[in-house]
RNA sequence: GGGCGCGUCGCAUAGCGGCAAUUGCAUCUGGCUGUAGACCAGACGCCUUUAUGGCUACGGGGGUUCGAGUCCCUCCGCGCCCA
């Protein structure tokens, strides 16, 4: 993998790139839509090239315990499982870590949306999970058994699947994670860092994952040393504060003290209204389930902000998703049709708004491009 | 004409003497940011000082009982069977 800065703001920190792989070059700032099971859900490969994707991120764990990597690596690798020709990324499980874990326990998101009085503190252990030095033994959601990932297994497992970039496994800690707790966990991250670079044979890319939580020393301190490896580029994890501007600050704090050359992506963040201070604080790509999983849910990203096809209301609504969007399923179907499809509980509404969402997205990245190449941002 | 069965929140269901009353659908309102979830949570008789509060409610009327959606009588409506 190569990557090639092509300009740097003058009012920001944000850049144009080119990340070009085996299976093509990818514009940056790019938008990474999440196929965690190798596949966009409810599109074909082929629908998802016409959203404008030039990217996906398939996820580690999930592909581990189904099909497993041996019926995958035995297609030739996942490019041809899912018949994708572009380039692909694998998350590393290091999210499941949470999501399956604390997440889970607290009913919380890695973004806080409500104080608590809870708190994580040092070697506190999640309920169905076990983390120890030398990985995490999860309990398959599928048969019960248990699956142990730490950094060797995860890198062997990506390996398997082939993607273009690969992910260090990391813990993705929670937000009501203390400092204790949170300290750690990142030491622990780079530990495990060291052993992915070591293990590692493939020619992918990898990329190292800044943890630190909302802690200004320890985010400094993740991108230094991980920021030292040798990384093929740098993930940026955990939790992401309790609002837009810590989000953004502690986006500073990190692309602050990583090497400029490299790429930078931001893991599992990316609303609309997000993108912009995120390609100013200097992300490169970004992944977010938002498109895809709101559209399965009957909501649609408009220009005019979220729109709930559900509601009843939407019935006699006979204008597009987006009357200022130009895909396919704006040029051809109404609002009407789609509410009373998804009120039908047919599935086919959950594939237009899944390719309409994904279309925005992409649009989205695309004028932001525009916007840093024509020195708007 | 005779026999039997059934009428409970928009629809469908539970209930077999302590009930403002189960569940599903529908409806409404929220939530969702490296995806286990076409998902999750809440509301859904009316009123208010939102309360271990008041009122009105299980086809209509009457009765038994401290207490009735539940038992009895009767009427109305619906269904099935026999003539």
């Amino acid at each position: 993998m190569r990557f090639t800065l092509l300009k740097k703001s003058k009012k920001s920190r944000a850049r144009l790139g080119l990340l070009e792989t085996a299976h093509g070059v990818v514009e940056t700032p790019a938008f990474v839509p999440v196929a965690t099971q190798a596949v966009i859900k409810t599109l074909t490969s082929e629908e998802v090239l016409q959203t404008g994707a030039q990217m996906l991120i398939a996820n580690t764990f999930h592909l581990h315990l189904r099909p497993g990597e041996k019926i995958i690596k035995s297609h030739g690798g996942i490019h041809s499982f899912m018949n994708w020709p572009k380039p692909l990324m694998t998350d590393s499980g290091g999210f499941q870590v949470f999501s399956l874990g604390f997440g889970k326990d607290f009913g919380q998101g890695k973004i806080l949306k409500q104080r608590s009085n809870e708190k994580i503190e040092s070697d506190q252990q999640p309920k169905l999970l076990k983390i120890t030095e030398d990985g995490v033994a999860f309990r398959s959601y599928i048969d019960g058994r248990e699956v142990f990932l730490g950094p060797k297994e995860s890198i062997k497992i990506q390996e398997a699947i082939g993607a273009d970039i690969i992910f260090a496994f990391d813990e993705c800690t929670s937000p009501i994670a203390d400092h204790d707790y949170t300290k750690k966990s990142l030491l622990k991250t780079h530990r495990w860092a060291e052993i992915c670079l070591k293990t590692k044979k493939s020619d992918q890319a990898l990329y190292g994952v800044v943890q630190g939580g909302k802690f200004q020393d320890l985010r400094e301190e993740s991108a230094r040393v991980l920021g030292k490896m040798d990384f093929n580029g740098f993930g940026i994890g955990g939790e992401f504060g309790d609002d837009k501007k810590s989000m953004s600050r502690m986006l500073y704090w990190v692309t602050d003290v990583l090497p400029e050359s490299k790429p930078r992506h931001l893991l599992g963040i990316g609303y609309i209204e997000d993108m912009p201070w995120m390609a100013q604080a200097g992300i490169d790509t970004f992944d977010c389930i938002a498109p895809t999983h709101y559209a399965r849910r009957g909501i649609a990203f408009t220009s005019k902000g979220r729109l709930d096809l559900a509601k009843s209301a939407m019935l006699k609504d006979k204008k597009p998703l987006d009357t200022a969007c130009d895909c396919f399923v704006c040029r051809n179907y109404t609002r009407s049709y789609i509410c009373h499809l998804l009120k039908a509980w047919e599935i086919t509404p959950l594939k237009l708004l899944t390719f309409h969402n994904l279309h925005y997205f992409n649009q989205s990245v695309a004028q932001l491009r525009e916007d840093i190449k024509n020195g708007k941002i």
